[in-house]
DNA sequence: GGTAAACTACACCGTGTAGTGCAAATCGGC
DNA sequence: GCCGATTTGCACTACACGGTGTAGTTTACC
């Protein structure tokens, strides 16, 4: 029976050092000690430096979905602006993926490390179910006859690339500094693009 | 003075293997011995490990850049029918992101380190260029009243963002495969949407 | 065919790292 | 306060890798 304190310092420690590093730079050692654990410890939880990798990002992943969810619910709940309600949401999204170290290192860790590990395509997969989410949302403004859409799925797949890939393309997923003008500039600019084509 | 043929196949095996492995992992023995050449060759000709791979990298974004130049050039150069004519783009771009091994390893590599060489932001930067030759592009066809357009420079990053990102988003650039179908459905879908908010 | 430069083969050093083993210290629950 | 499970500290193995030094071989060029 671990301890579970332990266990999730272990995971936190990892999880940091895995996004500063990326996987093969990452030490365990480095991992244990940021932990305030010794190196055998991690082993007797984790077993090794791979499973150690997955699980971690695997509970992260869970968490990212959540609370994208979450946020929606917030800024598309109930809506009688849809333009206000959309660049809401839009710069909402935005920020949490431009602004947010965490959930963009992430972004970055799971391309870098894909090839290598085949089963983070599944925690890849996940990111479906965020978007069949936004689709509902959008498809209830549709039927409300505050949007033009025939195909929720792909246009939420439209909105979501307009509101958030300029900034992760201009800033590799926030790994090269943009300034917070910058990212609500190109996301208005994505989001109005949307609106000007779905206007009913 | 170096052997310009030994260079030129460290450089190709390097690119290879770095694209293969990432950098971390990959080995300079491994390098040498792909490229056919002894590994002390390979440190006469780049120095160590890091100067290789920045070097290898600069080189393949150029080549990328004038690959994009040259593709705007001949699918946009005469342009009759604005639809089929972006379609066409549209397609070309995407296929070239998304059905290019070497493109998209090029983008996951350089999402993974970029953190870890600041060099390579000079090297993205360079991506901006090839995003105005686009707008000059869409300006043209605007002046000629085949589109509506207030601000080519933005249209241009809602065009590209559009014609590739959900492709980039779905496959993890490259890393996942997905279907031809599925690709050319992604990019029409994205470049209909760009003409239904631009028609004049 | 000779000469200088480039290349090869190989041994070698230092270092960093994944993972293990084990005795001693620590801690939670009774 | 006792007992069993967990954790710790540390030593240790095995290995891979970046980088160097060198003596000898190949190559380009005159």
């Amino acid at each position: 029976m671990p301890r579970p304190e332990k266990r999730a310092a272990i995971a936190k420690a990892a999880l940091a050092v895995f996004l500063r590093e990326g996987y093969a730079r990452a030490s365990v050692d480095v991992i244990a000690a940021e932990a305030g654990v010794s190196k055998r410890t991690v082993y007797n939880h984790y077993g090794d430096k791979e499973n150690l990798f997955l699980s971690v990002i695997a509970e992260t992943d869970e968490g990212m979905a959540e609370a994208f969810t979450a946020m929606l619910d917030r800024t598309l709940g109930e809506v009688t602006d849809v333009e206000a309600a959309l660049l809401a949401f839009g710069r909402e999204f935005a920020t949490a993926v431009a602004r947010s170290p965490e959930r963009s290192a992430v972004m970055r860790l799971l391309i870098a490390e894909i090839t290598h590990f085949p089963a983070l395509r599944e925690q890849w997969g996940g990111v479906g179910r965020t978007q069949r989410a936004l689709a509902d949302r959008l498809a209830d403004l549709a039927s409300r006859g505050l949007l033009a859409i025939d195909d929720p799925v792909e246009a939420a797949a439209h909105f979501g690339v307009l509101a958030t890939s300029m900034v992760n393309n201009l800033s590799l997923y926030g790994a090269v500094p943009v300034s917070d003008e910058r990212v609500d500039e190109l996301v208005t600019g994505g989001v109005r693009l949307f609106l000007r084509a779905h206007r009913p």
